[in-house]
DNA sequence: TTGTAAATTTAGGTATGGCTAAATATTTAT
DNA sequence: ATAAATATTTAGCCATACCTAAATTTACAA
């Protein structure tokens, strides 16, 4: 159970950019007018402590990005790994990051050559937007009937632009839900979350009983195809002692033994049952 | 009872910039990168008609600035009038209504220091994201629970970003809903919407009963007044004799006589009872 | 240890969308 | 009709964020 310790200190909440905040100044400097929409930004009541930077689209897909592939060790991410998550060029990325680098407080860690961490403070917000990504497929699935395979793209969407209030709202709608339709932990609004000795389905070792943890949400075509199949979150079953090339035989509670494709295995977590 | 004549013929949905419209060519050309979020954009199955091109936020809330200014009798725009309902200064209104009216398909119709107006196409759109705003609206008001204070500032924002089918969606889950919780026509999806003989309560003559159709949405302070007042849509009213200076003799049907400012009359949209 | 292949960064460009200051049109008043 | 006032446009910039091509590192192997 491991948490993210972020300081719950200055945060005030007031996402998105002030009306006021671009407004015309008549004199000698530019009031920094661009196309991207400024997503959040905070207010440390008076005292003036140095608040966290406002976030764009493009800076909380780097956080995430580079959350996830830092893995729960927290390893450096490089600039090529990024890209390929991204897709993008590797040469956008090392622009971006040393960006971010030069932002005082920093979302992130850079060294040139050596890949990009995240500061608590990149941390807190790459958990923030998964907050909101996982709260939005719960609601769009359970409140407005969205397939689980629909879920995903809404909710990457929106994830950026939902405020403080409508994800407290829908959070509350749900009665605080822990996990997502895809079985992935919600973390809380602190930016704690549980971590789970996951195991992906196809190094799982046969003949040892297993629960369903969790599925990818990014293909729907592969998420259509394990609700036919049963293999939902929660779902018990064994691999059997069949080939391990190119299918894995299962045996999934409730259904007649099955194969499944590497591919598929590769796309479902689960652990100890 | 005006409806805006947009051919439904070729719209098959899909707004949304498809993944791949930005992936790496490798030859000379560029594969045209920016920091705005394409918003929609249309497939007209296979046969290549000219296809409605794809809005950014800031190009959906010209075309709506556009069709406000212009009014039902359709009146061409200033740039002056629309930098001023925008807060962005005249010379970017120029830069952007060239970049429009250079568009093939385009969304209006521009002439140099004489103004400009939407085309068919810009009025659809427009219209559909009046639709987006309303409906949401009236979600948040109905299913999350916000105040009717609150519901602006957040449909305003996530207009741009929710899909055809979370549209659908939501309007499903409200059984299709007339009118936003400020009494404000929800157009319905091909872009019709009925038009009232509206008229501001400040201007209401004394003693005529009127029905109250609908109230400005922009100011939070003003709605909470107005609420506190009994000053809903569809509340039953008549201006009596009073002063017209600086306030108004007004019945409140099941409330008390009561005096509003101009101020307040001013946000106050009638119909006759 | 030195070379070379792979990874990464620099340099120079594009598009969006906003700003200022300086022209230029149009409108209004005389 | 013309000058002054007002409205609008042009010209030149800035910031975000992405791209290609050409360096430059870094890392690994001989």
């Amino acid at each position: 159970m491991a948490m993210l310790s972020v300081a719950p200190a200055g945060y005030v909440v007031s996402r998105h950019a002030l009306a006021s905040a671009n407004k015309c100044h008549s004199g000698a400097f530019r009031p920094t007018a661009g196309a991207a929409r400024i997503l959040h930004l905070r207010l440390d009541s008076v005292t003036a402590k140095p608040s966290e930077p406002a976030t764009t689209e493009a800076v909380d897909d780097y956080l995430k990005a580079i959350l996830e592939l830092s893995g729960p060790e927290e390893n450096r991410v490089t600039s090529n790994a990024l890209a390929g998550h991204l897709g993008i060029r590797p040469a956008s990325v090392t622009g971006m990051l040393q960006k971010l680098a030069g932002q005082r407080p920093s979302f992130i860690r850079y060294k040139k050559h050596h890949g990009v961490f995240l500061t608590d403070t990149g941390k807190h917000r790459a958990m923030e937007v998964i907050r909101h990504h996982r709260l939005l497929e719960r609601f769009l699935h359970d409140v407005l009937d969205f397939s689980w395979d629909e879920v995903h793209d809404e909710a990457e969407r929106l994830e950026h632009y939902i405020s403080e209030h409508l994800e407290d709202r829908i959070a509350a709608k749900l009665g605080d839900p822990d996990v997502d339709p895809h079985g992935h932990i919600i973390p809380e609004k602190n930016g704690a979350a549980a971590v789970r000795a996951e195991t992906v389905l196809a190094k799982w070792p046969c003949g040892v009983p297993a629960v369903i943890s969790s599925v990818s949400d990014k293909d729907p075509a592969a998420l259509r195809e394990m609700k036919r199949r049963g293999l939902l979150p929660g779902a018990s079953l064994i691999v059997e002692p069949g080939t391990r090339s190119a299918s894995l035989a299962v045996r999934i509670s409730g259904n007649p033994p099955a194969r499944l494709s590497q591919e598929l295995a590769s796309r479902i977590l689960v652990v100890h049952r």
